[in-house]
RNA sequence: GGGUAGAUGGCGGAAUUGGCAGACGCGUUGGACUUAGGAUCCAAUGGAGCAAUCCGUGGGGGUUCAAGUCCCCCUCUACCCA
């Protein structure tokens, strides 16, 4: 008879939840632990069997927490605005607020069905207005700061405005020049222009890819997915929401250094951050007047730049065009509109166009072609390079396919038929005021800069990659941004009392057929006026990526219910930071990224006292389908963990998905192997229980052997060992091996077998409680003491020592633990299979590790 | 092209970090019990060989008494970035 898990766990489901066993207390004395999963989008499709490996993981290291007296921090929650519930709703009409609902319930039923310890008390909804008012609130708190670059972190932006009342814009280039009079003397709108230079979260222009098909703007990495699907998406100027990430890329960058975070994480955080060293240097246009300025991390390569490219968005475009080019110029930049920056930088056959004009090089004298090519991004650098054939590949390729000229001007390397990009020394390099020949390239570069600096043509200058985040869909389903454009140009932020501003009920979800949001056709709510002044005004149609919400979700969770501050300044203490964070590995960039951005804002204002929200990272691997290949539903090997959970329970569920190999690894499902851990529970449950369903009688303290003492004192240390190191799989495996102990030998310990309940149940906690609960015991096991073990009975009296002749193993002899070298050697000559293989040779030496091996070399 | 992680039986995976390769589970084979077995229990199970023994951790070199583990070169796979 299989024991009775679809009776067992429903019992005790409903048990913790009535008791309220996993509620987190908020209580000093005791140490913490605040153990996070990455919180799911409720999809329409429900849980699949991915969602749980990390949630089980976790949940067993805030059980055995919990056991050793921490007070756990374990909760969950829905990230749950989102583009699919807005599609359906595009096709139904049916609200994305009734289509989220539904999912939530799902997902909560299949979680609550896994016997995860979650506090539920804690559960937050992205879409509930009482956790959206403080998404809004932070990001007023972001428009209403800016990041002082000298002394590094977010002020109030009324620190700005005292400032430029005070003394102008003095010290700070991004304002332009004025004075305090000035200042005071300039139209509303104009003001509010410049401090948007300077806020966290501002409006700018910038080109973005706009999608007609769908309505909205996308985020680069959104592009391929629904170009893929036949949708068009081009380059457009739009004015957008932004948030200032890149006043943040040194912190960012600097403060991984602290974290205990996978290695390939953090590879990809300082990649996607690019942080590059080089030097700005301007190029006078002679004809058109002006100059164009570059980015460049070689600029002791100048004297080899031989043409220059703009991007095709370039401003400066236009005026270097003439007659005889503008036709090709403009065509080529309609064409470059309809490419995605991924397809741009793609690995393709470069193309360009010639603008007509020329720059001239500061170095060399010469004046130079000016190009456009869709190879150089508008939104990387200063949207303009210098081009230096000789050593750059890009530049080469395009070079030789345009006929330009190619100058090396650094030698050390093969350049026949390609760039040579290493470091080498200057050559062909000088002018009459400076000479970089004979220099290695990092002392050109130094002297190069210096020339510049001097002569007032170029500064030292680093370069990030990152961008400043886009941070405004064309959606209904998301935040709505709180600020009122009033009609005199001028916006203004709702006030706190003001939120949360609630979405419009509508109707109907179609694209507005402008560029703006449904919330557009949503005209009450729309149209405001100003109760002070009467000035009219429109609402930001915009609403927030999907990314908002879950920024500081994980704050939220400290004082979920709290509506005074998005969270308790000092519960926010007692519990920050996260000690453990495990999701998937497809949010390594930018959920972490934008998250730890925020986290820093709020740090700097005073609102979270750590610097960075996840001290510990893991990634959960993917599952893939029982024949290794990802699980789609159009393969049909997906698997649904309702159906395991009905045919073996949801303890062996959790246990095959930790069961199944390192918790970061790929691994493909096997119902077999769910099979394996489910026999496994039921030989744990007739070691405890009888045919006829009672406490088998014996289950007594009964005297055991050495060797079982020893394994079951070695199976608590190596579980602990494991769990704490996140090692499931040997975990379970050393369970495993000690139940076969216990089966092989007489009789039923109670005094092991007692504990052994408590070491399985963080794994399956529901026959685990179970089973206390027959051998008498009230209550849950949830807060019992977690086994401890004997260290001196760890050791062995007898050791088996291999005795290997030149390294291979010709006998084996055993002996007491600790016998001494000599002995050991002693024993191995005198061992006759030993001695059969050492015949007619000469012992050269003898090599003896301690309860190990001894291996006799011989010739 | 760059970064990161990998490659161990028929399969998933173990291996005090240099010390018996293949723990544990799946599968397979044989047996026991049974009216029955897709339940349970026992035994075997990397390959070759009757055996002694030999060969075996993607491939090739090296260091070492000793290498899955360390070093060099190569091949392939996955993920991310371009």
């Amino acid at each position: 008879m299989p024991y009775p898990f679809s009776t067992i766990e429903p019992h005790w489901q409903k048990y913790w939840e009535e008791r309220k066993t996993f509620c987190a207390e908020d209580n000093p004395s005791k140490p913490k632990a605040y153990i996070l999963d990455m919180y799911p989008y409720p999809s329409g499709a429900g849980l699949h069997v991915g969602h749980p490996e990390g949630y089980t993981a976790t949940d067993i290291l805030s059980r055995f927490k919990r056991m050793h007296g921490y007070r756990v921090l374990h909760p969950m929650g829905w990230d749950a605005f989102g583009l699919p519930a807005e599609r359906y709703a595009m096709q139904t009409n049916v609200h994305p607020r009734i289509t989220t609902e539904q999912n939530i319930a799902t997902f909560r039923r299949q979680i609550k069905m896994l016997g995860l310890s979650y506090d539920w008390s804690r559960e937050v909804d992205t879409t509930d207005p009482g956790y959206y008012r403080w998404t809004q609130w932070i990001f007023l708190r972001m428009y209403g700061s800016w990041f002082d670059p000298r002394i590094r972190r977010a002020v109030p932006i009324a620190t700005l405005i005292g400032e430029f009342d005070a003394k102008g814009s003095a010290g700070l280039p991004a304002a332009g020049e004025f004075g305090p009079e000035e200042w005071r003397a300039m139209r509303p709108s104009v003001r509010q222009e410049i401090l948007s230079r300077f806020r966290l979260a501002y409006i700018a222009e910038i080109p973005v890819n706009w999608c007609e098909g769908l309505g909205t703007v996308l985020a680069n990495e959104e592009v391929a997915e629904w170009t893929e699907k036949g949708y068009t998406v081009e380059r457009r100027p739009m004015k957008q929401w932004m948030m200032r990430i890149t006043a943040y890329a040194d912190r960012l960058l600097d403060d991984l250094a602290g974290l205990d975070w996978p290695s390939s994480t953090l590879e990809q955080q300082r990649n996607w951050i690019g942080r590059s060293e080089g030097a700005e240097i301007s190029f006078p246009l002679p004809g058109a007047g002006g100059e164009i300025r570059v980015f460049t991390t070689r600029p002791d390569t100048i004297f080899g730049a031989t043409y220059m490219v703009l991007a095709p968005e370039h401003s400066l475009v236009p005026s270097l065009t003439d007659g005889r080019t503008r036709d090709a110029v403009d065509s080529y930049r309609a064409k470059a509109r309809l490419k995605s920056d991924m397809e741009r930088g793609a690995d393709v056959e470069k193309t360009g166009v010639f603008t007509g004009g020329y720059a001239m090089n500061p170095a060399t004298g010469k004046n130079i072609p000016v190009w456009i090519a869709d190879y150089v991004l508008a939104g990387y650098g200063t949207g303009a390079i210098m081009a230096v054939p000789a050593h750059d590949e890009r530049d080469y390729e395009f070079a030789v396919k345009y006929a330009l000229p190619v100058v090396p001007v650094v030698t050390g390397g093969e350049t026949s038929g390609s760039a040579f990009t290493g470091d080498g020394v200057a050559v062909n390099s000088s002018n009459d005021e400076i000479s970089l020949n004979g220099l290695p390239t990092p002392e050109a570069k130094k002297t190069i800069v210096r020339w510049l600096e001097s002569k007032r043509l170029g500064t030292g200058a680093v370069q990030f990659k990152l961008r400043d985040w886009l941070f405004a869909r064309q959606r209904y389903w998301g935040e709505p941004i709180p600020i009122v454009h009033y009609e005199d140009g001028t916006m203004e932020p709702l006030p706190e009392s003001a939120l949360p501003l609630l979405l419009p009920d509508l109707k109907k979800f179609q694209p507005s057929g402008t560029t703006e949001s449904p919330l557009a056709l949503a005209t009450d709510w729309v149209n405001v006026v100003d109760p002070q002044t009467g000035r009219h005004g429109r609402r930001e149609t915009n609403t927030m990526p999907q990314w908002a919400g879950s920024c500081w979700y994980y704050l939220r969770f400290v004082s979920p219910r709290d509506d005074r501050a998005f969270c308790d300044p000092e519960l926010e203490k007692l519990w920050m930071p996260v000690d453990l964070y495990v999701g998937g590995s497809e949010h390594t960039v930018l959920h972490l990224m934008y998250s730890r951005f925020w986290h820093k804002v709020l740090f700097d204002l005073g609102y979270v006292s750590t610097k960075e929200p996840f001290s510990k990272l893991r990634h959960q691997g993917v599952i893939l389908g029982e024949d290794s290949r990802k699980m789609s539903k159009s393969r049909g090997n997906v698997v649904n963990p309702d159906e395991v959970v009905k045919l073996y329970g949801a303890d062996s569920l959790r246990l095959f998905e930790m069961f199944m190999g390192p918790l970061e690894e790929m691994k493909p499902w096997s119902m077999r192997g769910v099979e394996g851990v489910y026999r496994f529970l039921n030989r744990v449950w007739r070691l405890f229980i009888t045919e006829d369903d009672k406490l088998d009688p014996n289950l007594r303290i009964i005297s055991i052997t050495p060797e079982l003492q020893s394994i079951y004192h070695f199976t608590i240390k190596k579980i602990g060992d494991d769990i704490e190191a996140l090692r499931f799989n040997t975990a379970i495996s050393q369970m495993m091996i000690f139940v076969n102990e216990v089966m092989k030998s007489d009789g039923r310990p109670r005094q092991l077998l007692e504990p052994f309940v408590l070491l399985l149940s963080p794994f399956a906690p529901h026959i685990a409680e179970e089973l206390w609960h027959r051998l008498g015991h009230a209550g849950t096991l949830a807060y019992e003491p977690w086994p401890s073990y004997d260290p001196a009975m760890l050791r062995k009296s007898e050791v088996e020592i291999v005795v290997q002749v030149n390294g291979k193993v010709r006998s084996k002899i055993t002996v007491p633990v600790d016998t001494p070298e000599e002995i050991l050697e002693s024993l191995a000559l005198a061992d006759p299979d030993v001695q059969r293989h050492m015949e007619g040779k000469k012992p050269l030496r003898a090599i003896v590790v301690k309860n190990r091996l001894v291996n006799l070399v011989v010739k």
